[in-house]
DNA sequence: TTTCAACACGAAAACGTTGTAGTAGTAGTA
DNA sequence: TACTACTACTACAACGTTTTCGTGTTGAAA
């Protein structure tokens, strides 16, 4: 198998120094005209490229960031990439994607795969297993390294580091208050176990609503799912027996999954019930009826991670350790899941 | 910035040679005990990690493959991911991902960033763009350069390398046959244009399974989709004066918007037209009704083109040449958007 | 006493770069 | 002639590893 030409081996065929030729390729006044296109001439004929290792290696940064993600199914990380690859590349940096699959595991093996020399800083949002283990020691390590960590989305607040995340607090109420306007009495959230941020966040927010405007909160109305895989029939259970005219659910699944069960009791949407979402992604645009839902503005998110994270790899002081956090508004798109 | 524990740091500080931590960490037998020990007991406690990076500059290898894929939103690409980790982990590789968002000049340079140097071999699903183009230099240059290349699902034929693909043909004909089995009289596909090589392929089952059932192919049935950005509206209109009891949809996009269009006229699923769509991913299982889908074994194909790649890795002989072309079998989900 | 093996370690090269410092050779100046 | 200045290069160190090949010190056998 053919090896990859090297500095080394167009020095040989040209007959000249290895310093040379790099000064060539760098167009190095040091370097005559002619020896220099003579060289550039050889490089381009024969396509060398530098190898990315041995700089990295010699710069001691590899001008590339890693994303680690826990589940890419989701729609909302694809444009989180997207904003985190438009700026980065805008800037000069490449981004490589390691999924953690919700395992705490794997999130822990691949950090250390990355953070030993492939990337120069990390932008992550953490497993569920990881929230839920309460264990970070990967996050600290990497962190005293002096290796700079954004996190976005579901963030962990012991964590010292910079942060992009959503206002789900008034997201939630802003999308609990609009079923409130439609004039929706009886208001029933399926959220997550508590140890999922995001999901605590958002049943806060739906509370916070529901207080506002002075409606007795009704535990029966609140279902905290316990296992994403069963969650599809834990849904319909919860729902069968629920006289309800309005549903806020905090990801796309679970609203999908009421739609359905609701549907499957003889109940129109959104002439009976009006059903409100989190997360704009793909599902809801293609459920049927198009779903209501909270968006998160992901690639914007992407954007401001990736920027946080370059401007901490590109400042020269050494103690800039006043980290930020980023809220990024959330809007509300509104479908033919909620009567207007 | 604290900078990371290196051999020669703990050499120094342990007034050895670097050589004697190297060879103590490595459990060497030309080390005493007693050295041994406590170069393992000082590297344990600073937490030393080798540096990836000088390791892959000096083995010449990164254990490291690298998956490139055109979008990540669907579930199918997930899936293939999760194969691919599976087996290249328990081989002891590393996998990392980044995706060309079907834009070809992404894919060309997402692919020179990772050939030079970073991985050991690819594991590619071509960007749409970069079929409609023909322009393989890329694919070439990295093969040339003798690096492994594996293709999975949308492959490109006049490369030649190892392959993953399901038979696309044979899987689209079983969905068609089971719409005609279900007593269909009038089947429509909705497909891609044809420099799309899955859309091809599976337009082609599509024509078999009507020419075995000696039903005359009407062209006015057959939707190419030009782009998929419009393909919501483009399938509306086509559908929209058609009298027809059965559909095959070469993805679940299609499918589902044809279902949507169908609904919008009235029309009952599976009641007064049967619908089959491809890949059988969340939006088949969550779209309501239940869609009906050809399944593609994403786990399956991502082991196998994983098992591919590192057999070629591994394999000392340098012609090797003898390429595979790995067909996944594929299957039929049923679920309620065909009668039964 | 000499010779030799075993032991425990160190020096150095290599992987592919880049940048600094050094050095021939030439031309110009006093 | 002798000095300087410039041109056009080359040598070398360094990044962090691993590994091969020394090498000095023992202790034991001859």
């Amino acid at each position: 198998m053919k090896r990859k030409l090297t500095l080394k081996q167009i020095a040989r065929e040209l007959d000249v120094s290895i310093s040379t030729v790099s000064k060539a390729l760098r167009d190095s006044h040091e370097i005559s005209e002619d020896t220099r296109q003579k060289i550039k001439a050889f490089a381009k004929l024969y396509n060398y490229k530098p190898n990315n290792i041995a700089l990295s290696l010699k710069n001691r940064k590899s001008k590339t960031i890693g994303v680690i993600i826990p589940e890419i199914v989701h729609h909302f990380f694809t444009t989180v990439i997207s904003g985190i690859e438009q700026v980065a590349n805008e800037q000069g940096y490449h981004v490589i994607i390691c999924m953690s699959n919700n395992s705490f595991d794997k999130e822990v093996i691949n950090m250390e795969l990355l953070a030993n020399g492939s990337i120069d800083g990390f932008i992550i949002s953490v497993a569920k297993e990881t929230q839920q283990k309460k264990d970070y020691h990967h996050l600290t390590e990497v962190i005293n390294q002096g290796m700079p960590l954004v996190m976005f989305d579901r963030v962990i607040e012991e964590i010292n580091c910079d942060k992009v995340i959503i206002d789900d607090v008034i997201g939630a109420k802003k999308a609990v208050q609009r079923l409130i306007d439609l004039g929706c009495k009886n208001i029933a959230i399926i959220s997550t176990v508590d140890y999922i941020s995001v999901g605590k966040l958002r049943t806060q927010g739906y509370i916070q609503a529901l207080n506002e405007n002075n409606i007795a909160i009704d535990e029966n109305l609140i279902l905290k799912v316990e296992d994403f895989e069963k969650s599809e029939e834990e849904i319909k259970v919860f729902l069968a027996d629920k006289d309800i005219d309005g549903l806020f659910a905090v990801n796309e699944h679970f609203a999908i999954y009421a739609i359905k069960a609701f549907t499957e009791r003889g109940l129109k949407i959104p002439e009976d019930v009006s059903v409100i979402g989190f997360t704009n992604g793909e599902l809801s645009k293609l459920s049927n009826p198009g779903l209501t839902t909270v968006s998160q503005h992901g690639a914007e998110m992407g954007a401001q991670a990736a920027s946080l994270l370059i401007k901490k790899l590109e400042s020269t002081q050494d103690h800039d350790d006043a980290f930020q956090t980023i809220i990024i508004e959330t809007g509300l798109v509104e479908r033919n899941s909620t009567k207007c």
